[in-house]
DNA sequence: ATGGCCAATTTTATTGGA
């Protein structure tokens, strides 16, 4: 079985304790991080090689920063986007994995409706899906991250108070669905086509006690790789206790192509 | 009552997140 799962973990030495924990615990295959908000030779490396895995990371001093770790092999590694300045913000991060092309994405929040930030993560989008062009849509291939974006209001807690807002705007969900038009399936989707199910709850007014969450973070496969995806997780008790992230794990899993 | 939090920073307020 294959493992991969993704985690917005909001400043990975704040949340170093429990993720050394999930690790030894869960032992996903491949786990894509976002919001590790560190710079490369401050990613606590060597702890999380103590466990096993390997890191592959993209960082950043204060804000954003991705990475993965591998319990296999890591090949073809990608940094950035095509078209993405030289001093760019770290959010894309891409490795070949067990013969599965793994692209990690922290795409840009938006802030506001109309803002710089806003036509910022639209014109970011436009660069994921230009760089999604250069790759065979016929092969093995898994988005996942932090999108910023619940793609339809069955994903927000209260569609008519985000009607129109950020994470839940037309242009935001169109500039997803382009994404996801290259060839992708929703992972958890497909396995859950009815669910209510978040992955983000905001830290204020107690959002997770009230179930007051929105789903934000995706797993997309490509068509091979859907068929081999026999479940998709939101791992919730990761909300909970101590000094939790803001974000939920999702995990997917995978079947080796040799079994039935 | 329509908001309550959290993390990083050449910190003690500001910025950004979502």
């Amino acid at each position: 079985m294959l493992t991969v799962a993704s985690w917005n973990i909001n400043s990975v030495r704040m949340r170093l304790p429990r993720l050394l924990a999930w690790l030894e615990r869960t032992r996903p295959s491949v786990v894509c991080l976002q919001e590790i908000k560190v710079m490369d030779e401050d990613f606590p490396r060597a702890e999380i090689e103590a466990r096993g895995y390997q890191c592959v990371v993209y960082g950043q001093k204060s804000y954003n920063g991705v990475a993965i770790l591998a319990l296999l092999p890591v090949t073809d590694v990608v940094r950035s986007l095509p078209g993405d300045p030289q001093d760019s913000d770290s959010r894309f991060l891409a490795a070949t994995i067990g013969g599965v092309r793994i692209m990690n994405i922290y795409a840009p929040n938006g802030q506001a409706v109309g803002s710089e930030k806003y036509a910022y993560k639209l014109e970011w989008y436009r660069r994921l899906r230009a760089h999604l062009d250069a790759l065979d849509p016929q092969g093995e291939a898994l988005l996942c991250g932090d999108f910023n974006v619940a793609p339809e209001d069955r994903d927000v807690w209260d569609p008519g108070q985000w009607r129109g807002q950020i994470l839940c705007s037309d242009p935001e969900r169109a500039a997803m669905r382009q994404v996801v038009a290259w060839g992708f399936t929703d992972a958890l989707r497909m396995l859950h086509p009815e669910d209510v199910i978040y992955t983000w709850w905001d830290y204020r007014a107690g959002a997770f006690h009230r179930g007051w969450g929105m789903r934000i973070d995706h797993i997309l496969v490509s068509a091979l790789l859907a068929r081999r995806c026999v479940a998709v997780e939101v791992d919730r008790a990761e909300r909970k206790g101590e000094k939790p992230s803001d974000h939920a794990p999702i995990v997917a899993s995978f079947r080796d192509p040799w079994e039935p």
